[in-house]
DNA sequence: TAAAGCAATACAAACGTTTGTATGCTGCAA
DNA sequence: TTGCAGCATACAAACGTTTGTATTGCTTTA
């Protein structure tokens, strides 16, 4: 045996129609206040229920609606802070539709996504929200239940609410190539479905301002410190050093920024990084950082809503979201430090 | 309405049993590779419940087995990166036991706590895990569940696994103390039943080297940034400004560093800062600060296995976990600097 | 005064799964 | 041939709640 022990419903929605003396469906509609009850028959079930310490079983009310009154969200990584204001966005605007939250984290895993999903599946959850999926759009599509599926930021998903993040990292590239830079390194995440539009924006921008694409401008980074440390490793190993560096998120490019300064390269006079996401520390570090926010809150709202309308037969126009907002701070500069010291050496 | 709408189970164990001309309970115990099923029929039940996309139902499940397996971890914030670990460490113990893991985020109110708590009670999961509990230990003692429940990080729980928070922040004023600082500023965080720990070893410390108590240095840390930069305003307008500060978290601690240093008050020289929990970016940021480091991952894993053993029957003994770990880095220095600034002045 | 209307409540079936017990069948020993 | 073991499967009750329909006992109206 694996599981935990058996354990008995203390009181039942029974228990209380004997101690107040009338029929099980009486207590149910009392104890959602159904006008088919007589207040002081009401206010009496209402006492005994507090009284005797009465918990609704949710597997039985779930059964018989075929609705748990659920919402699953699938998490990619909590330690993200970058999904806690989605997540904040999420639970408020539930609460406005009497819908509860259940999360569960992935870390980034396309197993762990598969697991969560089918979870709440079998929850009989009523929507699910997966900000950023890992699995393929064709695996939500071929799902075995009839589940209204709302994703965050992946465009290629049926329904789905998504900021411009092609614009978002369009404008940190804009930045970049507007302070003069024209050797430009980006780092990008985990691939994956749905994961290009950075990459994309990184390209797009190059070309249009008649740069070429170098592939050994492109790092990796994983998600741990020592990522950022083989990144600065691999920045500092290069003959020709890019002049700025357009990070996967902040925490690569706080770390980044750290390991740089530690080999003695300074930001920005030597290299100029920027981030992606605007998290709470971005402001803190010195230099404090560039990035971009985006609207994650209002992600959450809108996605909770759009799933609201999926929920009840409507196919709602896909929302628009506000846009994201380049946040300019001293982590980027002109690049003439940074090709001075070339030159010179 | 405000529930989202009705929607059919798709496949169920009746339509399998039909398929494959057997009984349902026949198709149970297929699906659960009971040996009371010939393997021919288990593989053709098997083949048939893939092919047909058939999803459990786990309100139906939970309703005969008056058990859900699941465990409901209720944490306060999901922000804080000291929870993700603690996290964890409950999945990957919670996967040895067959059990899942759902998560739902209180964002450190009480009220919302209690309705997470009651979310997990109505869902009959099969334990509890609660994290830094706001709500009094009385509220949980008189709960109308036979739930086990295990806390981490509050002592006075009745079942809980804990870390030495007290030897944590002692580790962190010995350290200060030793370096020299005689004045030293406390910040602490909401108040609330169990949440002393940090301000007892605080006031041990000062006591254990003759030092008085001053309520002037004792400022407030609500989490956002610009509390943080409020304390920063309160210190700078002191009289006598403490020679180091003991932030409640990394994450003040950081951003009071930066806020400091906007208002020209140097860190170590003028102040030295240290935090609390030893979150990834600790070391990035300029100075790298000063901190302890808790095992969360190692509470994770605990509290499962506490929650385990008393879903068991068994009563287990409070678990130990290895202590936490002072990591001094470059936030904190000598009060010499910051005596002579004041002094001169 | 009896029929009709209404309010308050009782009855019973259903949701999908599990599990203890009953049944039918085969083959084998007596 | 009969009896018995044992295998594979069927039957039926139960879990706690919800909800459509039926019932009860009044009050009102023609």
């Amino acid at each position: 045996m694996s599981k935990l022990r058996w354990q008995p419903q203390r009181t039942t929605i029974k228990d209380i129609a004997k101690a107040a003396n009338v029929d099980p469906s009486t207590v149910t509609r009392a104890l959602q206040d159904s006008p088919r009850v007589k207040a002081a028959t009401r206010e009496k079930i209402a006492g005994l229920a507090a009284e005797m310490g009465y918990v609704p079983n949710m597997a039985a009310r779930t059964l018989v609606n075929r609705r748990s009154g659920l919402v699953g969200v699938v998490i990619p990584d909590m330690t993200n802070p970058f999904f806690a204001d989605l997540g904040k966005g999420i639970e408020d605007e539930a609460a406005k539709h009497d819908l509860r939250i259940l999360i569960n984290d992935t870390r980034g895993v396309e197993s762990a996504e598969r697991e969560a999903v089918n979870l709440f599946l079998e929850l009989k959850v009523d929507g699910l929200i997966v900000p950023m999926a890992r699995c393929t759009q064709q695996y939500y599509e071929e799902l075995p239940a009839a589940v209204p599926i709302v994703h965050v930021n992946r465009d290629d998903a049926n329904h789905h609410v998504s900021c411009d993040r092609v614009e978002g990292s369009f404008m940190v590239m804009q930045h970049l190539l507007e302070l003069g830079h024209r050797r430009i390194g980006f780092v990008r995440g985990p691939a994956g479905p749905g994961r290009e539009p950075k990459m994309f924006a990184y390209r797009q921008a190059l070309e249009h301002a008649g740069l070429d694409y170098d592939p050994d401008l492109i790092f990796t980074f994983d998600g741990t410190l020592v990522s950022s440390e083989r990144i600065a490793d691999q920045l500092s190993a290069l003959d020709e050093r890019p002049s700025a560096v357009f990070g996967w998120n902040d925490v690569n490019a706080i770390g980044l920024m750290h390991a740089l300064r530690d080999r003695g390269i300074r930001v920005p006079e030597d290299i100029s990084i920027a981030g992606h996401d605007d998290i709470q520390l971005a402001g803190c570090v010195d230099p404090p950082l560039t990035t971009v926010a985006w609207p994650m809150y209002e992600l959450g709202q809108q996605s909770v809503r759009y799933l609201y309308g999926l929920g009840h037969g409507k196919t709602p126009k896909t929302p628009q979201v506000s846009a994201p907002k380049l946040i300019i701070r001293q982590s980027t500069g002109g690049p003439k430090a940074a090709r001075r010291r070339q030159t010179s050496s």
